[in-house]
DNA sequence: ATTCATTCAACAAGAGATGTTAGTTAACTA
DNA sequence: TAGTTAACTAACATCTCTTGTTGAATGAAT
């Protein structure tokens, strides 16, 4: 995603006030490329700024998704989900402890420490961009994959 | 899906019992390959049991999920979708009407009648099947595709 | 015929997200 | 610097979807 202060011209641009509240946010973003529900954002923006309100978090993120500098990601289980990861990638949930892991596309059959948040697949042939477009054709704008099974750590 | 007869033993051998109310949704089922919500087998159902609750609707069909009868699928737009086809498929939404159609797994590039509720893609080498397995490996088990856009009756 | 799961009805409740209102603050811009 | 007005907060309510509960009645299975 860009940075807090690229995101802070970009809602200049749009008429948008730059808020501490919204800087909080952004910044929050900034520092966590996991996957947080806006609860987990919230959590983090209250460390430095105590009395902001879920609502506006909401509206932040909300914001920010419309913009496309954020993608909304729900993966059926609970609480959606607030992508800062804006690189055509896909996800991999722990059926166990929930975690949720990217998963690089057009990188196949690979491995990487569950730490770094990439999980491994072994083909990733498809890509948003190699999708036919004929008349009587549904047009694919987006492609979204999730895998599912228990993760390298909740395996054994 | 295992038609209703089939669901019945399959229910008598699980000692569930074989109620009307039970039939009643494994036929809603039966006849409809769409991805109805809950309350969508719910209105089937009472078109032939009116006093059917919603709540017995939504045990059957998280008994038939529990089963792997049932396929749960989560959108995430709106309530979850129960789906009947069993077959390995993936899904395309369209972001216009929201209408849900199936994907063939396995079919490069295909098109067919969006009456028949097939999309197309282009390439579908992903299987669940093919997914590596090592030690420092997340394990996949289910890979579950989403394509979005403008599906052929919404696109003008 | 008996048992015990199942159903119904009518609730409640919970999670997640958004809407509302009114009063206050503080960013922009002129 | 001042005025305008968006944004924020607080404290609500509301909505959708789904599940829990309780007690009474039903009816499948043996």
């Amino acid at each position: 995603m860009r940075s807090p202060e690229e995101l802070t011209n970009l809602f200049r641009a749009n008429r948008l006030k730059v808020t501490p509240q919204r800087v909080a946010v952004f910044e929050a973003l900034h520092n966590d490329h996991g996957h947080p529900t806006a609860e987990i954002v919230w959590d983090r923006v209250r460390e430095a700024m105590p009395t902001v309100s879920l609502r506006t978090v909401y509206q932040v993120l909300n914001d920010l998704v419309a913009m496309d500098e954020v993608r909304l990601v729900s993966l059926g289980n609970g609480a959606s989900r607030f992508d800062s990861n804006l690189s055509g990638h896909h996800h991999f949930v722990c059926r166990v402890c929930e975690r949720v892991y990217d998963v690089a596309s057009s990188q196949p059959s690979m491995i990487t420490d569950p730490n770094r948040n990439v999980a491994p697949i072994q083909k990733t042939g498809i890509d948003s961009a190699t999708h036919v477009q004929e008349s009587a054709v549904h047009r694919v704008e987006a492609t979204q994959i999730i895998f599912r099974g228990p993760c390298a750590s909740c395996a054994k």
